[in-house]
Formats: C-alpha cells, sequence, structure tokens
DNA sequence: TATTTTTACGCAAACGTTTGCATTAGATTA
DNA sequence: TAATCTAATGCAAACGTTTGCGTAAAAATA
C-alpha cells in the first residue's frame, strides 16, 4: 500500500466508499437531498482518514473567501488593538477570518495594502484612516468590485460610505460640561489636530458648552497638538502654568496629555482636582492608574469593533447589494473618577 | 458590446491579445522565456483593463496562501498587540499576509482555531499558548501536514517545537540583582502562576541572585498571584505592609503589580524607593507613567514578533524541510528609573 | 398496471491560474 | 544545405470543490 503523501480530499473519500464527490460534498454540507444514512457513513468516513476540507478550493469555486481585511494605523495602540479585539470576537463567532494590516499612518502604504486587498482575498474591509489621509480615490475601485467597506474613527468626510463612530461632538460636550457643573469658571482645551475631524468636533463640543454656560470664552485657554503624545502634554501643561490666571479645568482631547497635565501640574505644587480638576478621553488603561485616578470618556473601543465588524459581514452577506451606506454613532460614557471630584 | 460583470482574468488578457493564457500569466510573472517585447505589451493592457490577480485561485493552483496564521490569547493586551506588530511588520514586507484569532486564554477555543486553521489557509502559525493549555497533541497534526510552527512567550514544555522567548532566568536574576546592589537586604517577590514557565523561571531568576549574594532566603517574602492583575498586586502589597519587618526591594514579575504595590506602599507613607524599592516586568506604558516611574524589564515584545515572523517564514520557504526546531533566546534590557533610584 | 412524482445520487463543467511538455520559426552551426 | 539549437509561445491538464442538470430506482398516485 502506498502512503498518500498529500492530504485527502474529496475524491478519496469517494472511492472510498463508492460515491461520487458531489455526493461527498453534499453531505458534509448537510444537503438536504442526500439521505441520512449516507451522511452518516460520509461523516463517519472523514473522520475517520482525518479529512480536512480545503478551504482555498471552496472559496475559490464559491467566490467567498470568508475572511475580512481590517487597516489599521498601528495595532500596538490600545484603542485599535481594542477594536481589533472586537472586531475578531464577531467575525469569529460568524465564521469569518481576521486578515491585519498596518498603515503607519502612512497614506502611501494605506494604498499599497488596498491594492493588496483587491485581489479577492477578502470580503469587506474595515479600514481606520492613516492620518494623512484625506483622498479616497483608492478606495473606489472596492465600490466597483462589489467589496463593502466599513469605516471606524478616522473616517472620510464627504465619501459615501459605512462608518462606525462615536459622537465626538456630544462627548466633547458632555466632558466639559462636567468640568462646569464642577464649578470650573477657566476651562482649556488641549484639542488634537485640526485637520482631523474628530478632534474638530471635540473642540466644537468644547465651545458649545463653554457657550452654553456663559463661560467667558478665552482663545489662548486652547492650545492644539500634532499628535497628542506625552511630551506634547507636558509642553501645553507648562504653557499652562505660565498663564496669569492659571486654568481650574482642563479637558484634554486625550488620556495622554491629560496625565502629562496631572503630572506637570502636581510637580508644580498645584492640587488635582482642588485648583484645577482635569477630565481625559478614551479611557486608557493609564487612566485607572495615574494618581489621583483620572475622568475620561469611554470611547467603546471594543464595541466599536463588533458593530465594525457585524455591519460589515452584513453588508458582505446581502448578495443583492440592496443596502445604502450607514452611519453608526455610539453613544459613550462620562466615567467620573478623582481627577475631577472637586466640591 | 456586452459589459464584462466579472472582473478581468488572464483569459481576457489573452484574447485582447491574442495570446495564450500562459504567455500572460508568464509576462506578468516575468517568466525569462517571454520576450520583453511581449512583456511589454502585456504589462500596458493589464494596467489598462485593471486586471488583478484573482490570488485565490492562485493560492489554489499553487498551493500556497502566502499567510501566516497567529494565534494569542488576547489582541488587547499590551505585549501581544506589539508581538503582532512585529509580526505584520516583518510578514508585510516578504509578501505575506496576517491572520489572527483569540483564544481567550481557553484550550477549547484554542483547539477549535487550530482545527480550523488546518485546512490550508496558512502555511505556518505563530502561537502562545492559553493560559491552561498543557497537552499539546492538538498542534500534532499541524507537523504531520508540514505546516511550521512557532510560540513565543507561553511556549509549550517538553515538545520539539520551535520558540522565541526571552530568558526569564537570566532577566528576573539582573533585576534582584539590582536591588541587591542598590542595597535592599529583605527583597520580595510577587510572583506569576507557578504552573507557567515562564513565572517559574522568573521566581528561580529570583532566588538565583538571592543565594549569589548570600541574602538571607525568607519563603514568606514571596507571593505567588493567579493572574498578576492590578488588584492581585494591590492584596499583595498590603501583606507586605502587614510584615513585621517590611521588605526594602520587590521584585514583581510584571508591571501591574508593580505599580499596584507603588501607589498601596505610598498611601500606606512609604517612600519609593527609599524606603523600598521596586522592579517591575514587561516595560508597559505604564512604567512611564506611574510616579515614580518604574524600574523595569524590557522584554522586546516588538523584536519578538519580528524574529516569530522571520523564523516562520524561514520555515516555509525551506521547502525540504530540512530545518530543525529552533529556540530563539532574546536578549532582555533592564531599564532603571526612579523606582529602584535609592542611594 | 401504467403513469407520475419523489428520492438519492452521479456526471461533468466550472472557477482562474500555473506549469510541464510540446511546437514552431528563426538563428546558428557543421 | 542539412542538421541542430535556441527563443518564444501554445496546449492542455491540473489543483479540489461546488452545483446545475440529468437519471435511475423507488414510491406514490391514478
Amino acid at each position: 500500500m502506498v502512503m498518500k503523501q498529500s492530504r485527502t480530499t474529496l475524491k478519496d473519500l469517494a472511492e472510498d466508499l463508492n460515491l461520487s464527490p458531489s455526493t461527498i460534498s453534499r453531505a458534509l454540507a448537510n444537503h438536504p437531498a442526500i439521505s441520512d444514512a449516507t451522511k452518516k457513513k460520509v461523516q463517519k468516513k472523514a473522520e475517520e482518514l482525518g479529512f480536512i476540507p480545503n478551504s482555498i478550493a471552496s472559496s475559490f469555486r464559491k467566490k467567498k473567501s470568508q475572511s475580512i481585511g481590517v487597516i489599521v494605523p498601528r495595532i500596538d495602540i490600545h484603542f485599535h488593538s481594542l477594536v481589533i479585539s472586537g472586531i475578531e470576537e464577531f467575525a469569529y463567532k460568524t465564521g469569518y477570518n481576521v486578515t491585519i494590516f498596518q498603515s503607519k499612518d502612512s497614506t502611501t502604504r494605506e494604498k499599497e495594502i488596498v491594492k493588496l486587498l483587491q485581489n479577492k482575498m477578502v470580503e469587506g474591509v474595515i479600514i481606520c484612516l492613516a492620518i494623512e489621509t484625506y483622498d479616497y480615490d483608492h478606495f473606489k475601485k472596492f465600490k466597483k468590485l462589489g467589496v463593502p467597506l466599513v469605516f471606524y474613527d478616522r473616517v472620510p468626510s464627504n465619501y459615501d460610505t459605512n462608518k462606525i463612530v462615536i459622537n465626538d461632538f456630544e462627548s466633547a460636550f458632555k466632558a466639559t460640561e462636567h468640568l462646569i457643573k464642577r464649578g470650573c469658571k477657566r476651562i482649556a482645551h488641549i484639542a488634537g489636530n485640526q485637520s482631523t475631524p474628530i478632534f474638530k468636533e471635540r473642540l466644537e463640543g468644547y465651545k458649545s458648552a463653554i457657550r452654553k454656560h456663559n463661560l467667558s470664552f478665552d482663545e489662548k485657554l486652547i492650545i492644539p497638538c500634532k499628535s497628542l503624545s506625552y511630551e506634547e502634554g507636558v509642553q501645553c501643561a507648562e504653557s499652562f502654568l505660565k498663564f496669569s490666571s492659571i486654568p481650574d479645568g482642563i479637558f484634554c482631547a486625550n488620556d495622554y496629555t491629560a496625565v502629562s497635565v496631572i503630572q506637570v501640574f502636581r510637580k508644580a505644587g498645584m492640587r488635582i482636582p482642588e485648583d484645577t480638576a482635569v477630565v481625559g478621553f478614551s479611557n486608557y488603561p493609564i487612566s485607572r492608574v495615574i494618581e489621583p485616578h483620572l475622568t475620561t470618556i469611554n470611547d467603546r473601543a471594543f464595541q466599536m469593533g463588533v458593530e465594525a465588524s457585524k455591519l460589515l459581514i452584513r453588508l458582505i452577506e446581502d448578495e443583492k447589494r440592496t443596502l445604502k451606506s450607514e452611519t453608526i454613532s455610539l453613544e459613550t460614557e462620562l466615567i467620573v473618577r478623582e481627577s475631577s471630584m472637586k466640591d
């Protein structure tokens, strides 16, 4: 007896059982036209010979790869790793695989990846745009190919597509209003890159809350950052400390800068939250470590991934492509911790 | 003229150019037997018709999917997201895709995933074992199928395979010795789950340093944890504080527990590092945020991913399967920060 | 019993690419 | 000029699965 080198195929099973490959295929797929007796037999034999269906052959024939692509700026940013986790979780339960790519925030690389993904490997793509991507032409091909897209977090503006976002305006408004209700009168804002819509929204939300509560608006209290890094936060904090009248509340567009503020302010002898209350954005793990613990916005990263996955798969399985573009806006939540607990 | 519904194929190009599909295929693959003139023509036409090779068909025919699978406990743990980032980075450059799965630290789910992955979707797999996986039978099939495996971090013991690890013993030794050199006489250790080899090694490294420097060894100073969570760290710290003679140095098996210790100790009025010096393990982002900044071990997560990727792809492309199992041990680095800066 | 329906399965093509083996025409050599 | 070689391309099979359609036998109906 010759040792079969390659793995067992439908054909092998068929020969062993004196059936045709098509019957085997249908039996394993639980096709109604196959008798229960045969199904049992096939199942047993398949088990016996350790049959593993060649999913590539299947994908090829069915023109369905059962996998989705994900393009993120970087995997090792906690927010994105949470989103990916949510994507994988739902996709796995639904029988889809998740293939990931990092754009490294480079539009060039994003375009490369997009090209790669157009070769039928994936049935849909979930994307968080690279920071410098303002032009969306490279995504148009997907529409032609009938491959659905879902964007999250950094989503295209003026481009009819599917998006999962949080309401940045509303969240920022909530955060700022919280500070106001805590008695802050002079609230600063460390803002993100204003060419990125989400940070623009956060700034607007801040402004809106200030206006609504008739606080005096001072342009100097807003400091825009490029990357909202820890280091940039330190610089902002130092600037604030030089003001003749130091802010008694600071709403930061992310948690990193909020942490910097707390640390720099404390070193300078300011009490948090008594002298200055601080609110961050994103609910990063550090927000529960920094002392005092940071009040922040839960941006629902994991759920964002789940929703993206859910929507994408719904679009993929909508064979007729009847679904219209959809934007899902997730509710955020203000998590109040000590950094804003004055009074 | 009828509008072609589906995407253009080699055949379409062939008909357009009065050539055979095989010539087109070879032309695009830059096969030497094809004249430069033809190659040019084909390239041009391909561009013109927006030809995208069907990579599934190609994978199917070549029996090469150009993709690797990664099984991690959870994506949203920073360590793993760094590793994945490293894996993706190298794989991308080499032309491989990365498909990720989360075992959620469940051996059952790990087995499910392993089964999934045996269907020729991936050419190799990188794995960090689920915490409760002590039996490796489910991986054996891969060897039969000629699919190479590379384990990292939590790797199998007594199982001949490829591994990327750090030298936990050496690292723990370094960390503990550092405390000793800083003048600590009574050094405690918050240990990880002792059924996990890496934590066992860390404990041994600690013990070895204690012995080498002739410090008196006290079993009570070692507290084993289950998950090394922040909360468990708090409990350990509280235990230490109850000792009649409180430790003047603590080596923690991870950064979370180290952070807990610092916070609990400070709240209790202890000075860090003057009264008690603290060293963590892993160089998590929080280690640079906690005050005082935490001395810790850089566990080279990103590089671990790169090495895993590099080794796996080397194994994949070693068609003859001549390579023997390999264990790569990465050098760690002690990052000294304020939490251990006494004297 | 003759006819129709149902049940259970087989046939064969198809998916798009790759590749070993022709094959042809032109170039080179004897 | 005949024989050999080389360069460039075509033929056709193959990869393993799925699926529309056909068909034989069994069951149901007339």
